[in-house]
DNA sequence: ATGACGCATCGAATGCGA
């Protein structure tokens, strides 16, 4: 079973990317963030022709919004983290039916936080705080589980294509890396590292200042299973070809093999 | 460099992303 995040900022703009993409990769799952769209504006009957019938969206106008595709039906979907109260959608879970064991899946735009100090950074520790006792209880009723999305977290140096020069700032503190590595903590582990990659592995990259061909970008979507699944993980990797293509989404795809 | 690029918004200049 295949799964992918892909935050591909503007589902309105980048329907037809989406559509050639998974033309090429037929992925099981696919978990979308920033769709900037209301659910009315979703085009579910392009997403159901290109092979995915059951959808569970979570949309909101200009900003935010998340969904799960799947060629296999879902159930139990959740919206937002339970018991934090969150004005934007930034969180969506469901249980997909999988032939080796249904897999709960909660797909994530977490915060970007803009700047250390901010009203903005206040809100991504406290919504990394929610988000960890959810994802908690998640795991005790679902051990199953795989967490993924646009984290807007570089977990490590390696992470970032300029680790030095951007120590501290939005994505490199500590305490957002205290954060990732707590999650990391409740028996997550992160799948693109179960494997051997590519040095300078990012899926962000810049819009300006060339940064996609100078290669200057960071990891931030990523996608986490939990110990049961951890044997069964068989690969994990980004996908940077529609980076290349016209007026690109700033993030490329990540997907697991399970 | 309060920049750059791209997307969204009752329609232009601004907020926001990362």
């Amino acid at each position: 079973m295949k799964i992918t995040t892909w935050n591909v900022n503007s589902l309105t703009a980048r329907l037809q990317h989406v559509l050639d993409w998974v033309a090429a990769n037929p992925v099981d799952v696919l978990c979308l963030q920033e769709l900037k769209l209301t659910d009315d504006k979703f085009p579910l009957e392009a997403i159901r022709e290109a092979g995915y019938p059951h959808c569970a969206v979570f949309g909101q106008k200009t900003y935010n919004g998340v969904a799960i595709l799947s060629r296999t039906p879902l159930r139990d979907i959740a919206k937002n983290i339970a018991g934090f109260e969150d004005e934007h959608s930034r969180v969506i879970a469901a249980t997909v039916e999988a032939p080796q064991g249904d897999l709960r899946v909660i797909n994530g735009y977490f915060v970007n936080g803009q700047a250390p100090g901010s009203e903005k950074f206040a809100y991504k520790m406290s919504w990394l705080g929610g988000l960890n006792a959810y994802v908690c209880e998640e795991l005790r009723q679902h051990p199953r589980l795989v967490l993924l999305g646009d984290f807007n977290i570089a977990p490590e140096d390696r992470d970032s294509w300029d680790p030095d020069g951007l120590r501290d700032t939005i994505h490199h503190t500590r305490e957002e890396r205290e954060h990732f590595q707590r999650l990391l903590g409740l028996g997550l582990c992160d799948s693109f590292r179960l494997f051997e990659q590519p040095e300078k592995s990012f899926s962000w990259w810049d819009y300006r200042m060339l940064g996609y061909q100078k290669n200057r970008g960071l990891r931030i979507d990523h996608i986490l299973v939990s110990e049961p699944l951890r044997a069964h993980v068989k690969g994990c990797g980004i996908d940077r070809v529609p980076r290349k293509w016209k007026q690109p989404s700033d993030h490329a795809p990540v997907t697991v093999e399970i």
